[in-house]
DNA sequence: GATGAATGAGAATTCATTCAT
DNA sequence: TATGAATGAATTCTCATTCAT
């Protein structure tokens, strides 16, 4: 009763997840990921059939976050007021999907191959257009790619942005902000 | 005189450069790399000491170009006025490096244990704090990324920007002005 | 008495028969035949202690055949005529064991070391020589196994032979009475 | 000077041939070839790129003796007697292809799937069509194809036909020449 | 300025088998 | 009469690298 229904394939996606951003896909091997867990590379294959099905399962798991917030965000009409009301709701809504985003940032060549791939190319497309529009001019589209990826700095540290989590992800929220709307923020 | 010095390592280097950032560079062997040249692999190893050593050549290569501007830029006074020259400066005189800065960026896991990785993320860096300041704040630090992420994106195509070179660049050079000055730009 | 003793037992060795000799035993998985009966592969290790083992009850079943026709056969005296009467007489005694027989030839390579391989060697020598004598010379020895492969022939469709399945049964009988007695049989 | 161009690849392709045959397709490893040669398994691969292109080589390597054969033969008409003169050159000239066409029965399920395996295939076919007919009855089909065993068996041991290789010989050619021709052979 | 032949290490994957429930 | 979870051993194959010529 006390035993969580397959625990073992839950720890082999948490750790893959780990392991695949912090030294990208390829380089991490079946193995490290096998005696990070304590068990066999064959244990494993017992709950997912190939490498790729890791990914496709860790895809899968995060596709209802990002796909509930498409839906919220598509019944909005496009002024620049709900424009930045998404904005601001990202944050709290994706927080927990940031780990696959921020995999499959790092991992992009990894990807372009795999099968889901292009789903996950496709998932954040979808977040994209949520600030612009597919026929949008440049510059929009240039300022709705620039402000995603100010939010993603904001959710997951850089090394190269030294401020704690709560300034960082302020400034993220702020100058996303100015990106969508056109506008100078007041602090 | 007919012969150029050592056209082949030449061509292993763009090759190489070019496999690589499409395909991410551990997914790119050496043999794929020698096929398209028609050599031998053995060939590959007369002109490289190894695979890493390739991307130390690109690295080497392309660092002249990014001293010279960091030179440059690192006399003029921190003004809002001299902030929005560099940035207009950056693209002409990177635009030779952006192959690499492109494939830095698509490595980015690949070339974190490699021995110049860290060569590469400084340049990278110094390039950064031309617009920036080390102990500047959150929000400044992030502007200045997003200003080079915006000048990067104008001087290579991302598939989902669909503007031609030219206005896509434009509208980089345009809001990556307005990310360093914090001042909206008039067309 | 609604269920019939070990069902599932009847239908692994079927399912696993038709596999064997389609594809061969080795590359024939348990995970195959336990997908293909919707149950799963432990559940094979039920019914059969091993792979081989399921080979072992295969050959066990169909023993009794075999050891039928063989031992009406051996009072018979080492007569042509009585010869003749053997060849007409196996294709329908030996109806129900030839995908077994089919299945052992098919799979040659694999059964020579399986603990039971012997056995069906020893079946199919038996059969052999009731057309023969251990102590005929070459020619007749020859004979009988070319007689019986005319049999086998005749029971189980070759693709190069395109005849239906009673003419082609009635062709192989003729020509194993040619090769048992020697005489060219008139049709 | 010495040195045979390429001595590896053909010990190879021999020692590959003869385990094959001797214990299957399937259940001969890589590295079991590897070490009876008593170079690492990567050498193989250096030679041939695949398990499957040893096979392909093999097959390649002995078409030239079957095509020979078959051109030679298809010239001649089909009347009793020429059938009668192709049986009887078929074992000067198929000595060297004898261990692939018996390596080729042994693994015959091996070789289902193998993409050159029906190539394979169709060399058999071509040799039973010189002694038969794509349109000939049962019976003529049925003889033809015996005929060729026999003359298989003549050439390569089966355990079961104990007399010394000569006489063996001696009797598949007459037992094959009676099958062709329909007629009883004088000793 | 190259090549041909080889290696050692390691990858992903598959398989027969086991055992507690 | 089964299943779910796991293992250990093997397999095919790929890769970066070396070295004598």
């Amino acid at each position: 009763m006390a035993e969580r229904r397959s625990d073992t394939r839950q720890r082999i996606q948490q750790v893959a997840l780990e392991l695949f951003t912090e030294q990208g896909y390829d380089k991490t091997s079946l193995r490290e990921i096998a005696e990070r867990l304590e068990v066999t590379k064959a244990a494993l294959y017992y709950h997912f059939k190939s490498k790729e099905d890791i990914v496709t399962a860790l895809i899968e798991d995060m596709r209802g976050d990002v796909t509930e917030v498409v839906e919220w965000a598509s019944d909005l009409p496009r002024t620049p007021e709900h424009r930045a009301e998404i904005v601001r709701h990202i944050p709290t809504v994706l927080t927990r999907s940031m780990p696959l985003l921020r995999f499959a940032q790092v991992n992009e060549t990894a990807l372009r191959d795999h099968p889901h791939g292009a789903d996950l190319g496709q998932l954040m497309w979808q977040l994209l257009m949520l600030l612009s529009d597919e026929d949008a001019d440049a510059e929009h589209q240039l300022r709705s790619v620039l402000a995603m990826a100010a939010l993603m700095i904001g959710m997951v540290p850089l090394p190269i942005i030294t401020a704690p989590a709560p300034e960082r992800m302020g400034a993220a929220v702020k100058v996303a902000l100015e990106l969508v709307t056109g506008q100078i923020q007041s602090a």
